[in-house]
DNA sequence: ACTCATATCGCAAACGATTTCAATGATTCC
DNA sequence: GGAATCATTGAAATCGTTTGCGATATGAGT
């Protein structure tokens, strides 16, 4: 059991006070260079590492942010990964909230409140009240991942989902497609609703029929996506290409198309969204629209740990970043 | 800003001090009836819960565990969940530590141990060297999930993977295959071993011919399985059945069988193992033999919170827990 | 009644940092 | 040259628990 080198140890040998190392290991603008140099000099040959826990204890917050997802859904474990890894190089801690269902965003924020956890990136959860403004008061910061809060001045990385939509109806145009079906989920979630938006902006642009029979959107159970997929695909003028909302749902899609007799990309072309890591895989090969995952989750911690080690000023707000879409083209259009 | 109630509060509230209050939290043995109620009284009217961060200031330890793990490997992420869940229930934390390649486990365990964190879970790391069992003199406790430390004393979950392997070749002999290949991972993992062995126990229990030639063992890249697997298809006696060994090989063994224009299961029967969720995705449709992921996940963080909260003798070595494969047979066999 | 063991509990010192307050020394200003 | 200012540091309190030690009370044993 070895010993713990504090901050009284260090003092000591560099001569001065505990209060002294402190400061300078926090940066505290008023210390003699000298006296700086020698703490630093002290720290280093003691090999001092400062305790999270007995400064966290006063300090009233650590070094720790939750991540609020669907952690077994391969978009947010792929992202997660990021997110963990760049935290674990800048010593920070990531603490995973699982959440499949919607739940209170407030009730969650205030189970990482009670374990001191400074702030929390959102994934999930169905739409960012208006609850977690409040929160910065209280020093607990939120940014959105990968959904829009609606009406809310919280920071926010996401993808032009409108534009994402576009692209891939623009890609199904160019390859001769006019009917094309939509399998969207929810449209409560932002994501959801605006590739919805954007697939209608696309009909209207290229003058495409609406038909509303194509569109699907209720729950995103196996058996409804199968149903509805069938149900288009035995119409006499079934559509000849359908969008789904996200890769794992495209990926049912296919199987519903291959269950129907019918083949892809010959008969029908499928494309999804996320580029999640199996839609590479050479047996799925997903045409899909990618979300710059790993750019999208590092802006989302760094902005996160910007605002926890600055603070952030009553009236600059950060402006929310949203990163371009990028269609992959596979083996399914 | 709320405050917040501590022992002192509640220790004045039940007319006692607050050595008595903590001594009520921690079960302390000698304490009058009457008082523990008064006590207990105290807190739930105050609503008090303790801080952890003090209270592990000084006891140096906290209700947090480590996760090792590659948390964008399906299988991982979806145990995981789990884990975290019922951590989270119960009232732990899980802090995850990522990691794709292989790390030195006694690297990652002294990370883990300055953070004071109280004992780990490891899916991944090539082999448990007995380093870790040093670690438990330092209150650190380690439990294997999915891989067995060999030649150490220390507590593990897996699936009875040789007889899992059995089971999938008894399952194709009895499909009517006799020329059966094994894509198995890199050996060292103790998982994809016993896969093996149990693959060449079955290959001498039915009399199947052992042919060098249909068995790949190297590095798992997608180039190296396409490449393996469009080799042995080409052969004038080519194998009817192919066994992964692990789900996502069997995907892109999936992939490399179609694009040699043969179909499965007509033509070659694939299965593979872990059952991870896409598996069971109509379009994937893949025979494997299951991991009971859910079931070990429990056991594992069962095991480590049961170890951590009442210590382990020196003497009474935890048994290795092996839980039995299952074959789900879907369309690819 | 007088030991003595055994419950039962409180005091005060930890744990390892941060932070307020005041003291010091140096510098500047008139 | 004395007052005022400002940079620089240390002493001590604090965060919310646990815990070693000692004090008291209780009851058993003789």
């Amino acid at each position: 059991m070895k010993k713990r080198v504090t901050v009284k140890d260090v003092a000591r040998y560099a001569n001065v006070s505990p209060s002294t190392v402190s400061r300078v290991l926090n940066g505290y603008p008023f210390i003699k260079e000298s006296t700086r140099q020698k703490v630093e000099r002290a720290i280093r040959e003691l090999n001092f590492e400062p305790d999270e826990l007995a400064r966290s204890l006063i300090t009233r917050k650590t070094k720790t942010f939750g991540l609020v997802v669907d952690i077994s859904n391969p978009f947010f474990s792929e992202t997660a990964k990021v997110i963990i890894n760049r935290a674990r190089e800048r010593n920070y801690d990531i603490l995973i909230y699982d959440t499949s269902d919607d739940e209170d965003m407030e009730q969650i924020a205030r189970f990482l409140i009670n374990k001191n956890i400074s702030g929390m990136i959102v994934g999930t959860v169905e739409r960012a009240d208006r609850s977690c403004e409040k929160l910065a008061d209280e020093g607990f910061h939120v940014v959105f991942f990968n959904r829009k809060p609606d009406n809310s001045k919280l920071f926010s990385v996401t993808i032009d989902n409108r534009k994402a939509s576009r692209l891939a109806v623009e890609h199904l145009v160019q390859k001769g497609h006019r009917r094309i079906a939509f399998v969207g989920g929810l449209f409560k979630y932002s994501t959801f609703f605006d590739r919805y938006l954007g697939f209608l902006d696309a009909v209207q642009e290229f003058g495409l029929h609406f038909d509303e029979e194509l569109l699907f959107s209720g729950k995103l159970t196996s058996e409804n996506i199968l149903r509805f997929v069938s149900d288009i695909l035995k119409k006499e003028n079934r559509p000849t290409a359908i969008i789904a909302a996200s890769d794992l749902l495209a990926i049912t899609v296919l199987s519903a198309v291959s269950s129907n007799g019918l083949k892809v990309p010959g008969d029908v072309a499928v494309v999804g969204f996320d580029n999640i890591d199996i839609s590479s895989n050479p047996y799925i090969g997903l045409t899909t629209v990618s979300q710059q995952k790993t750019k999208m989750a590092e802006i989302a911690l760094d902005q996160l740990m910007y605002i926890f080690e600055n603070g952030i000023g009553k009236d600059e707000l950060p402006e929310p970043v949203v990163l371009e879409p990028k269609l992959i083209v596979r083996n399914t259009t």
